[in-house]
DNA sequence: TTGGAATATTCGATCCTTCGCATATAGTAT
DNA sequence: ATACTATATGCGAAGGATCGAATATTCCAA
């Protein structure tokens, strides 16, 4: 396989790479959000939001729709939400050690994922 | 979802997010190989492969065995090669656009993945 | 046409990643 | 013990990612 394609896949994985953006693509999988939306639900800065959304679009993760004032965006490929819903599966399987790897433990009780 | 969690996952997608480790992780799918035959089949540093393991490996992306002087390497969930397949249809599917978005177009042939 | 609301972009500081080079460790054989 | 092979680690330079603050753009309403 050439590198570039190597390089393509690579960037995807980079653009997911981010808590933020993690949890922009699962906060997505139930239907389109404003960006407006998601700065609210998140409790971040108006600009992070945006620069995050802006990393996504760039790789073609998600779409956006203009509506007056609003952008609202979504996932442009269920592919994508099918790559979360693993992830969920490899985190609940490797639980203990996932736990074991988080640098912080704060003695909450044991999450359910999602 | 607690933000720790969100990190966890946002970590294997950083893991993820280089081409020769998605070279090496692909490599292994269909068994385990010493770090002598990565480095030879990847063409590269001896310790930037190393390098690149090590990050593979303080993420439980993979496991070894110590045989002799020897260290073989495989992928310690079949979960993460089922994430790469979805990652190789996701590929197929936009190819096009995936080209448009590679920076250098060398001419080549339409590569098939793999 | 001025004002306000929603979103995007630019800038600079800080931190993280990646690389090659050099060196360290561990196993094996002589 | 010595030497050799395989692999890992430490270091420093260069580039990339992330953030908040400030500013720009776009759209609508009065």
């Amino acid at each position: 396989m050439p590198d570039s394609l190597r390089r393509f896949k690579a960037d995807i994985f980079q653009a997911l790479a981010h808590p933020t953006r993690i949890a922009i693509i699962e906060l997505l999988e139930d239907g389109e959000l404003s960006a407006g939306d998601l700065m609210e639900k998140l409790g971040m800065e108006q600009a992070n939001i945006s620069q995050h959304l802006a990393v996504l679009r760039s790789k073609q993760l998600v779409v956006n729709r203009k509506a007056g004032n609003q952008v609202f965006y979504s996932v442009r490929d269920p592919i994508i939400n099918k790559v979360l819903a693993l992830m969920r599966r490899y985190f609940q399987k490797h639980l203990k050690e996932a736990l074991g790897l988080l640098d912080e433990m704060d003695g909450s009780t044991i999450p359910t994922d999602r």
